[in-house]
DNA sequence: ACAAAAGTGTTCTATGTACACCCATGG
DNA sequence: CCATGGGTGTACATAGAACACTTTTGT
């Protein structure tokens, strides 16, 4: 995209600079993670901090959120979702900045170890978040609001699991982000009621003698089905 | 606010034109509206468009939103609430230009009309709407969605109605917003099951010769039973 | 043989849904 | 006195919640 001509009508309207943050969920071993790294730049610079960047004039918000997250994850084709806009005038002591934050949801065993060492960046558990810069843990705080609210109406959950997952992991994802014991009979019922999972021949025996059945989620169906108005509640 | 300092880590990223679009719904007798108005800046200059302007630098986004709606309609404390941000880069043509839309409800009663012509602006129910100009039509799409979404969940129907109403109206509000034909008993006793309705002594008579009893919304009892976790759905 | 997690069914309760008649009043 | 919209109650169906035992297998 081109900057401003000089004969264009918006030439006097003021400019912004425009942000975005990114919520990283992760979920390893039963508990929910989040992704944040070291500022590199100042104010606040080596504070812990959500990752993030400006966004440029010839990329999308979306565009730049997964510039930012292929950068410090190697990751692509992950699941984001804006979350909301964060514009008081104050927010950021460095400059007037607006930032559009959105949350991620990535599978925590696919990403790229090295780049996020690389860049300064750290699983912590959520409950175990340190104090962020700017509004960044209040941003958290509405994340997991939208995430819990989400995940009892999309089945979003997945994104955070491996393409080939147990129901008791499934059921443990729920309970971590919902902060919930869950009754195993009923929780399963439920689930494969919406017949959206695909059983697998194949068992998980790393956290059972017995091993539990891999399951894959039918994306295709629930396609189909979220065409024609389902409404899925778990 | 001021602007960027020399010195400013921030001086060498780039800045955005922002700017915030208001889906502005109305109901007037049985019918959801939408405030939509002539364009007056070039391009498209003369088209439909969404009432909307460019954010300021000393304020924040909701802010530049309610400064237009109490330009457009001398309405102020109105709801409000952020849909999601417009960015692609070629959205608009006059220049590289994020939008963040917003939706409002207000008690259509209550606008002042000169104010709304003197802008150009026009109630359009929602099956008359002409093309608007860029995205708009697709943000009032979304924006219907949400609303559609977000009155099961909350409630927000009240925003535009009068502040004493009947049941048949909420009924008839409820219809219009998604679209179908609502059974009285049930709606009112699930409505009256919240006890957050407060009966009033005074009858609207304007719809029957019965008269049906006036009621408010009590919102006070709600922000309480909200903190608490409530799930209000109708 | 036993520990540890996976898997399975039934009863009870609550909530939603369908449905038809009397009421109050102004004209 | 009647037409019009306001207001009420009950029976049935469906979905959610509570709850305990058997299965498998590695050690």
């Amino acid at each position: 995209m081109t900057a401003l001509e000089n004969n264009s009508p918006y030439i006097a309207q003021p400019k912004i600079l425009v942000a975005t943050d990114c919520i990283v969920f992760g979920f390893d071993e039963g508990i929910l993670k989040l992704l944040v790294f070291r500022r590199r730049i100042d104010p606040l610079k080596g504070e812990w901090s959500l990752i993030g960047s400006f966004v440029n004039e010839e990329e999308s918000v979306p565009d730049a959120a997964r510039r930012v997250l292929l950068q410090f994850t190697g990751l692509e084709n992950i699941f984001l979702e804006e979350l909301r806009v964060y514009s008081d005038v104050e927010r950021d002591s460095g400059a007037r900045c607006i930032s559009i934050a959105q949350y991620a949801l990535i599978r925590i065993n696919d990403y790229d170890r090295e780049q996020v060492e690389l860049h300064g960046a750290k699983w912590f558990a959520l409950e175990d978040i340190p104090q962020l810069v700017l509004d960044h843990n209040v941003m958290i705080a509405d994340a997991l609001d939208r995430l819990r609210q989400k995940t009892t109406h999309k089945p979003i959950g997945f994104e955070l699991l491996p393409e080939k997952f147990t129901i008791p992991q499934l059921q443990s994802l729920y309970e971590a982000i919902h902060q919930t014991k869950l009754d195993d009979r009923n929780f399963r019922k439920k689930l494969l009621s919406f017949d959206l999972l695909i059983k697998l021949d194949e068992k998980d025996k790393s956290t059972s003698k017995k091993g539990a059945f891999l399951y894959r989620f039918d994306y295709g169906k629930y396609k189909k089905l979220e065409e024609s108005g389902i409404n899925f509640v778990l």
